[in-house]
DNA sequence: TCGCATTTTGACCAATTGGTCAGAAACACG
DNA sequence: CGTGTTTCTGACCAATTGGTCAAAATGCGA
């Protein structure tokens, strides 16, 4: 399989198949804890046929991160600055919220690789992310300068997002552990919670 | 070795020098990307001997999380019902802060064991963390139907002073690879930021 | 210094795991 | 059908890794 991108319906197929219990398992486990028997099976391939699809299961690992990275950060690239400030940011929230809620596995797929270095994604981080914050912070150190937002360093500003949102994927068993008896569902207090405690912090 | 605690002076030497070293390797690669060989050397003893202290890997990882559990969750325990809601809420989000500045390697290695779903410290979370929150979650009850401190729902706001705090030590190298060129020191801006945000959050 | 207990180690083992390979099976198509 | 290509597999391999063990080295009190 040195072709770019899958070409026949098999090659389709299989390496979607691929790509989800990659993602499953990867996610559950981390790079290290997970393994191409535990990927092949849950995929319904053999180990030596998913070595057929892909050269190592480095390869695996690294076509499903960059392949998740512009899904990951689509949020913040849709932030206008045309917009209203307050609601532009807010739906940033939401949004964030949103995808941590929808899609946790892809979140405790990039915390399972940052808390330990980022070893095989730090190039996209320090060049792709840190352009693009780049870029939305100075949008936000305008709105901050002209009074639309509260006076807060945007890029932590943003960091308290991620971390907000994000925790209640990647902390999903803590929270349902510590939350049990008092809610059902999480991410129905959790949205209003976060809902407020930024419109707080962002209000003028 | 089958001694609760250690005796001589040699073993409280060795079993130090251990957990020294695990809590590095533990923290940097989790539990699966541990290997005894780089506990080994990172303590200076021999693999042998490490299984002459400890009888398994999971034993050593086990002693070194419940060593840290109290410790960690030390600020929580502290928080005092007694004071003014204000500042104590303030002195404990600055001392979270505080510990993830001085001990990033704790607050990873707990991020690493609870983003894989907590399999070896599901107990204590669900028991004693539990516990800690139920009543300190009480006494935010009390804070904010009182009208000391504004009406937010306390476990959400305890979820959020770890999330954000935290995040500044699990996150780090995505934090600064995204801050070069702009801050030196993290969390020098970091304390301002999150001091703001929840002096915010919290103010009736 | 003697003698016992503690500590340390080299050699070794079995299981796991990422990866290879030759050939079989399935498929596409003239 | 026949044939060339794609897909798939069983058998196998070498490296890693958690753990064992008998024996050697060391520590230490009397």
């Amino acid at each position: 399989m040195d072709k770019k991108r899958p070409r026949t319906r098999i090659q389709m197929k299989n390496t979607a198949a691929i790509m989800e219990a990659a993602l499953d398992i990867f996610s559950q486990h981390g790079f290290r804890g997970a393994t191409l028997d535990l990927i092949a099976k849950s995929s319904g391939l053999s180990k030596p046929n998913l070595l057929y699809y892909f050269p190592s299961k480095e390869a695996i690992h690294i076509e499903l991160l960059s392949g998740l990275m512009e899904t990951w950060i689509a949020p913040l690239r849709a932030l206008d600055p045309q917009g209203d400030p307050i609601t532009e940011l807010m739906s940033y929230v939401d949004r964030k919220l949103q995808m941590s809620q929808d899609y946790p596995r892809e979140s405790r797929l990039f915390a399972n690789e940052i808390v330990q270095g980022a070893p095989r994604m730090f190039i996209s981080i320090s060049e792709d992310l840190k352009a693009l914050v780049d870029e939305k912070s100075a949008i936000l150190q305008t709105w901050s300068d002209d009074g639309k937002i509260a006076k807060v360093n945007p890029r932590h500003l943003l960091f308290s997002i991620w971390a907000l949102t994000q925790h209640y994927a990647d902390f999903d068993v803590q929270i349902r552990a510590i939350l049990d008896g008092h809610e059902e569902d999480p991410f129905e207090e959790a949205r209003h919670f976060v809902h407020t405690a930024f419109l707080r912090i962002i209000t003028p």
